[in-house]
Formats: structure tokens, C-alpha cells, sequence
DNA sequence: TGATTTAATTGAACAGTGGTTAAAAAAAGG
DNA sequence: CCTTTTTTTAACCACTGTTCAATTAAATCA
């Protein structure tokens, strides 16, 4: 039998995160096997079971990871020194910027309909949604319908989800994104 | 060996794209086998093969059904005695109506993504949005800019995957989708 | 230092799954 | 009766997630 790696290349959660994160991000959820993670990174498949319980386990401590960036992107826009009207166009276009710059977390959270892993994610989209609904009604001092807040977020949802689908980079399609959010933003400042 | 079926209950392209629509939009087309199909049918695996050369071409087969009926629905909407801003208005609510009244369709054509069959999930809807693009640009006497077009496109999405992905009916949010095509109605006529 | 314990890794094994093919069989049509 | 059409079934091979005894490097203790 093959011997135990050395301490010094040793197996670590967040070296297989960061590989699974990769796999996952080409192909998908369902695509990916434990095999494959493990052949990526060098080690047999059975390792991957000492860090993880399994495979869903390791899918949803790598997302873990990035509701955390969502919260520190929240935050990141806090501390800008803008205009509230700067402030809010940042808010839109950065929820744009994180759904293609992450879209398998994306997909995961807002699009993905997978049975094995809904018992998991259920209502996080919801906890989402509230933090950027407080935030937008926020920055137009209240002055803004609900129904309105919930249009807006379909609207962006509704770049991202296309774009993510096709596999189109935010750097791709950064221009058409701020001419989107342009136009949402004439919608909230009309009467 | 078990007999052949009779021919009152002979198997058919028709049924066996039936089962498999409802199958791949529940699970996705990685998650679907074609062994599945077949015991959902009450037939053996092997006989979908005497009708579908592979996964694949059934998978073709029955996508190129919704998107036919997509393009019926355009062609109804052009037949209506109605003044332009009253089409314009039907056919985004209608963009609506046909999402949610056939929420598995539009899964399919719109929502679900897979690797395997991107060619196809991007070549096809491309067509259908140009059909919509040129409607719309017609509606408002090419006044409106193309890159406007995509965004009352992808605003329309994005209402529509949201409510399909929770599985609501036209009906249950209808209220709200009327508000929603105000809300982008409003933008279009705005300078 | 050497012995022993602990942590980490391996690879075989299990119990399935998958798509696809092809020979055999039987119903239908002529 | 013979041919064609349709269906079944076994078989092939390459997968899958997961478990676990065996194995070895590192850490700890005497």
C-alpha cells in the first residue's frame, strides 16, 4: 500500500474546497464526483472522507464561504464614501458583480433546484433577498414601495440568472450591466 | 422472455417526451436516466432506444415542441385588434402568462442549465428572444434602443424563473405581475 | 534515544448507478 | 407463412458515493 503523504504537502479543508470550488463552478453539482476532486488534487478519493462527511457536506462548507462574502459586500459598500444615489447604483450593479463573479453560489442559492441539496438551502435566498431589500429601502430614505424593491430585485435577478446560465464573466458583459442598471435606476426615481 | 405490448398501447415519440419533460424539469437532465423514463412509462429501458437514437436526440426532440409552441403564442398576440400600447402591454404580461401557465417549458428552455447541452440551452433561446426583440421593437416604432429591448427581456425573466422555481401559478401572482409590466412600461416610455 | 500512540492516507470492496448495444421474441401486417 | 415492426432482456463497461481495515508519518511519552 501507497504510504502516507508528508506533513509538509498534507490534505487540508480548504485546499479541497478550493479544487472542489473549481469543479463545481465548470460543471456543476451533479458532474462532479468525489473521484474527480480527489484525482485533481493528487490524493486518493477516501481522504476527501477524513475532512468531509460526504459530498454534500463539502459543497456546503465551500458556500459557506461565500454567504460570508455576501455579508462582507454589504459591508464593503457601508463604509464607501458616496452619495446615497452612488451608494445605491453600487448596490445594484455589486449584486450583479457577485452573481457572475460567483455563479455557481449563485445558482445555488437562487436558481438550482436540486433535491438532494434543498433540504440544505431553503431559506437562505429569503435572508438574502431581506438584507438587500433593507438595504435599497435604506438608501432611498423609505421613500420606495415594497413592490417596487421586489421588481427591482427580479429585474436584476433576472440579468443575472441569464447570464450565469451562459457562462458569461462580469467583465464580459460589465457594460450591458450598467446600462441595466441604469434604466432600473430611472424606474425608481420616477413617479 | 416477456411478451412484446399490444398495439392499443404501442409506445410513442409523443409519450415518451411526455414523461421525460416532466422528468427533466423535476431533476435536470443529469439527474434523469433513461432507465427512469422508461419504468415511469411501464416500459423496459431498451424499447426508448427503437424511438431516440440517445439521451441526447430525446432530450432535442422535446425541447424543439416548446419552442415551437413560444412562437405560436407570438404569432396569436399580432392577430389581436388592439391599439400598439395595448400590445405592447399584452405581450410583456403575456411573456408572463405563457412562463407560469407553462412553467415546465419555460424551465427547460429558459432556466435549466447543463454542460452537456449548452450548444443548444443558448443557440435556441436566442431565437425566441429575437422574435420578442423584433415585436417589441415594432410595438414602439423602432423608437426604443436594442440594448433597452434586452433589458425589458431579461426583467421579464426574471419575475418569471423566480415564480417558477417556487412553482406559483399566473394566477397567485398576477396582481404582481401586472405591477411588475407597469413598472417596466414606464420605463420604456421614459426618456 | 526508542517505544508507543495518534493522525492521516490508501485502495480494495460494496452496492449500486449510468448509457448503450444487440440478440431474442412476439405482435402486426401482408 | 413470412416479413416487418416493436419490445424485452441480458450483458458490457465505466462510473458513483461511501465505508473500512491496513498502513505509515508524525507526535508524544518514557
Amino acid at each position: 500500500m501507497a504510504p502516507r503523504k508528508a506533513v509538509d504537502q498534507e490534505l487540508s479543508r480548504e485546499a479541497i474546497i478550493d479544487v472542489a470550488h473549481q469543479l463545481f463552478v465548470d460543471q456543476g453539482f451533479q458532474a462532479v464526483s468525489m473521484r474527480m476532486i480527489a484525482r485533481e488534487l493528487g490524493y486518493s478519493h477516501g481522504a476527501i472522507y477524513y475532512h468531509f462527511k460526504n459530498k454534500a457536506d463539502l459543497f456546503y462548507a465551500m458556500i459557506e464561504q461565500d454567504f460570508a462574502m455576501i455579508n462582507k459586500e454589504l459591508k464593503r459598500l457601508d463604509k464607501l464614501e458616496l452619495s446615497q444615489e452612488e451608494k445605491l447604483k453600487e448596490l445594484l450593479l455589486g449584486y450583479i458583480r457577485f452573481g457572475l463573479t460567483y455563479p455557481n453560489h449563485y445558482e445555488v442559492m437562487f436558481i438550482m433546484n436540486d433535491k438532494e441539496l434543498q433540504h440544505y438551502a431553503t431559506n437562505a435566498p429569503e435572508q438574502s433577498y431581506q438584507q438587500f431589500a433593507q438595504a435599497v429601502a435604506a438608501l432611498t430614505n423609505q421613500q420606495i414601495e415594497i413592490k417596487k424593491i421586489w421588481s427591482v430585485f427580479l429585474m436584476l435577478h433576472g440579468f443575472v440568472a441569464h447570464y450565469c446560465r451562459i457562462g458569461h464573466s462580469f467583465q464580459e458583459v460589465e457594460e450591458l450591466a450598467m446600462s441595466h442598471v441604469d434604466m432600473i435606476l430611472g424606474m425608481i426615481y420616477m413617479d
